[in-house]
DNA sequence: GATAAAGCCTCCAGTCACTAGAAGGTCAAG
DNA sequence: CTTGACCTTCTAGTGACTGGAGGCTTTATC
């Protein structure tokens, strides 16, 4: 299969396709005349790593996902592991970005916005916590 | 006052002071030694520019916010304009990311996560919605 | 006064995960 | 035989820094 269908078929562009073969993540046969040729097998990797990614997982992280859904002996534990510090990593996210949008939810409640040049959030912007 | 002293006063590295000043953020004097020389207008800005990244703005967004600090005839309006769109930004981030987490945290309670080699998080990697 | 350490300067390269675009080869249809 | 849609490689750009090399200047110590 040529990189185009393959494209479609795994919902991920060609070009990204090209540059997970040139971070080694996937390693495609090549025709006489030099197209990149896929099995299924590229392409189920392809598909694996568009859900991981969707996922959030880091490129690192569909890495090492990779080479343990290779490993027929691995231990689920050890994907395990990988998914929950990535749970963890999230909700640091969240937490983060909860207590970033009550601060500047305050600011804009107190910001009359209108045609008048005072503004809380500049005011807080320039000195807020001194 | 000279990088290292701003540096601590904003609480910004060194290098990232520079780097601000490359893209025009802060322009500050230079001493016959050619060292950056930082009038308190500087330090100003630079602790502005600390505190709105740190509220998650883009750099874009800092320098329009510091071009209508600058205006005396600004409106808050346009102020409150760019911290409503920085919101939901926020928003929309923070419900990607509880979806997110949603669908992550399923797969990790269903994994037993032993040394059995079979793990619902990779078999829903390789072909969860097919 | 000599020297060493710390701090300043510029410039280049790297980060992450792509993405855009240029220049050129290949293939199928009309 | 030409057109147009593919494919290839290569380079450079994104955002917002960060690290390091190589080379001044200043400050502290002997």
């Amino acid at each position: 299969m040529q990189i185009r269908d393959v494209a479609e078929s795994a919902g991920l562009p060609a070009k990204t396709i090209r540059y997970y073969e040139e971070i080694g993540l996937v390693h495609p046969e090549r025709r006489e005349n030099g197209y990149r040729d896929y099995s299924d097998e590229d392409i189920h990797r392809l598909r694996f790593l568009q859900r991981a990614r969707g996922l959030g997982f880091s490129i690192e992280d569909c890495r090492a996902l990779l080479s343990l859904y290779d490993e027929k002996g691995r231990e689920s534990a050890d994907v395990r592991a990988i998914a929950e510090a990535h749970l963890e990593e999230i909700d640091r996210k969240i937490r983060e970005l909860q207590s970033l949008r009550g601060t500047l939810a305050h600011l804009v409640r107190a910001c009359h916005g209108d045609d008048r040049p005072d503004c809380p959030i500049l005011d807080d912007l320039a000195g807020g916590s001194q």
